[in-house]
DNA sequence: TTGTACGCGTTATCAA
DNA sequence: TTGATAACGCGTACAA
């Protein structure tokens, strides 16, 4: 743990000299000084101390990714494998630019505002905030913000946001499956609201091209909670016997339902179509492998820090990100059972 | 952003007495003085600098988590469920004793160690590095450190461990396998060193009571790169045949492994019998539901870092903890093909 | 080309 | 009970 002021005492020159040689001011410092302190350095494998660079810079170099926990759903967010691919693709481009990444999860924005203050964090990921928290958030921290998938109109003012065509996502999944002979189409989510609304309005979008209508019985909500999770998925497997397919707001919902629905004894997607949106390890494993919507969820992470490292630069940058979705057309969604009797 | 130089400039006292406050140092400070003083923080919400602070008292408040990245398994750790589980118990301990979670992943043990010295991080906690590497980084870091899962008895001399009884848990599985009446059981997995190296010996043990032996060819290699994967697994499809169960190292490889055969019209478990380790989502939620072996991640992440704090606040610990496994009986395992027909 | 001296925000020591 | 002042390690303006 050797400091520069010890290192310039020892070698009998000021400390001024060694931050120059540091900070590779040529110019500023003759060679034959130059090759001696460097030499130094590496043989008592100088590390300059971050906090004191940061209380002289003003600059911590520091990227904060605040995470806002949800009570219902998991105990622990990161357990979330979107969350962990999220955090995964941020981590990589963040330690490739010379920044640190910290986590902070909270449910309370006042501490994540005293943390990110406290540490001088230089720029800030959000991720699961309600709009107006984000907003909040914004009008008291002046530098840099990004965020994850918010639908916030109002937010978009103070900050960018990075987000995918959830609509689209659905419509062209649900959009398949009217192709495909289905009518009677139920969507199974846990909300209605930011991501899961769009997705919601996307697969109404598609139903109503074909002249079916919506009711609001063809929503069926899982109930995540450890316990609640196993009699609302027995609810929705009765009232599922009236679709020939569902469309399901992630891929873990999709696994989730097919397997009770196999529980039960109906098969898939013989009995019922299933699809999925996400596109993780969940669903590609799972037999019958699921048909789901794409979406690269570690890009999402790489280009929201990619954004906020430019705006870092002073950059300017777009308001608003939507990376596209892609159909992967697997096995859990076929033809409904009577078109595919009558041999269509 | 406001200082308490600042702060005692406007109250017109010094930063001494502001200081004492803000460290609940009664008996240092008036009464009276005390309540402006408070008033006046929350007014204009005062946040302490922690680079600052870290560099006054040399104490930094960040736990390090160094995560030894490996070349062939994933582009990024934090993806694989395990890790994604072990830094949420993590995590969350840590931050409930107010400090912060770092997290630095590297393949270069040098560059772990300028994070770490750099940081001035009070605590360190490894995982996933060979057991020199761990060695290595303990003989240059002076404070605290905890391994995750590591197998390395030099290691003890440095470092605390928190690991599983790996061996025991495939014992226990492979024994309730043989009582069954599997004679001809293989072991899959992508390496045998460490953890799987134990894994693999609990199996070994099990089979021998049986009197049956382990011939080298027992051992089935996946390789997970995703340019071999799809070649492996072919290959360890086919060399299957031969067996009545697989016992694999861990949920996601049973998973693949299930979804393999069952792509080749091999019927799980009426063809083959196929076990799982670890317990998590990916095997809960296939069908045939895995049976496995459990082991609590998160609780391996929870045991560390409060093992850490212990260490941070001087006090001993055991050199090695080790955490139980328990079997979970679900579907993917039944009697052998011939037991079952002639009605054992 | 090199050195001196100060500031960054906090805590701690010691004197008043 | 309160207040000066030094110290932590680094960067930098300015002087030599």
């Amino acid at each position: 743990m050797i400091t520069i002021k010890e290192i310039a005492a020892r070698l009998n020159m000021s400390t001024t000299t060694v931050s120059n040689v540091i900070h590779g001011k040529d110019g500023e410092v003759s060679e034959e000084t130059r090759k001696t302190v460097e030499e130094f350095l590496r043989k008592v494998d100088y590390v300059p101390n971050i906090s004191a660079r940061n209380l002289a810079q003003n600059e911590s170099k520091i990227i904060g990714v605040a995470l806002k926990a949800r009570e219902d759903k998991y105990e622990n967010l990161i357990v979330d494998p979107f969350v962990s691919e999220l955090i995964g693709g941020i981590e990589e481009t963040v330690r490739n630019a010379g920044y640190f990444m910290m986590i902070y999860i909270s449910r309370d924005t006042e501490k994540i505002m005293r943390y990110v203050s406290g540490w001088n964090v230089d720029g800030l990921i959000l991720f699961g905030m309600l709009d107006d928290d984000g907003i909040r958030v914004s009008t008291r921290y002046k530098k840099p913000i990004v965020c994850v998938d918010t639908y916030s109109i109002e937010g978009l003012k103070h900050f960018t946001n990075v987000g995918l065509d959830d609509e689209k996502g659905t419509y062209d999944m649900v959009k398949y499956m009217t192709d495909q002979g289905h009518r009677r189409i139920a969507f199974l989510s846990d909300n209605k609201k930011g991501v899961d609304l769009a997705r919601l309005t996307g697969y109404k979008r598609a139903l109503k091209e074909t002249g079916a209508e919506f009711h609001e019985e063809d929503f069926l909500q899982i109930k995540p909670a450890a316990d609640e999770i196993e009699a609302s998925l027995e609810e929705m497997c009765t009232r599922a016997l009236k679709y020939t397919a569902i469309m399901c707001v992630s891929d873990l919902y999709a696994v989730t339902m097919m397997s009770a629905l196999m529980d039960r004894g109906i098969r898939i997607p013989e009995g019922i179509s299933v699809a999925g949106f996400d596109d993780n390890l969940l669903g590609s494993l799972y037999r019958p492998a699921l048909t789901t919507v794409h979406q690269d969820v570690k890009k999402k992470g790489v280009v929201a820090a990619e954004t906020l490292l430019r705006r870092l630069k002073g950059e300017e940058t777009e308001r608003q990100i939507i990376l596209p979705t892609r159909l992967v057309i697997r096995d859990s969604v076929t033809k409904p059972r009577k078109l595919a009797l009558a041999g269509l």
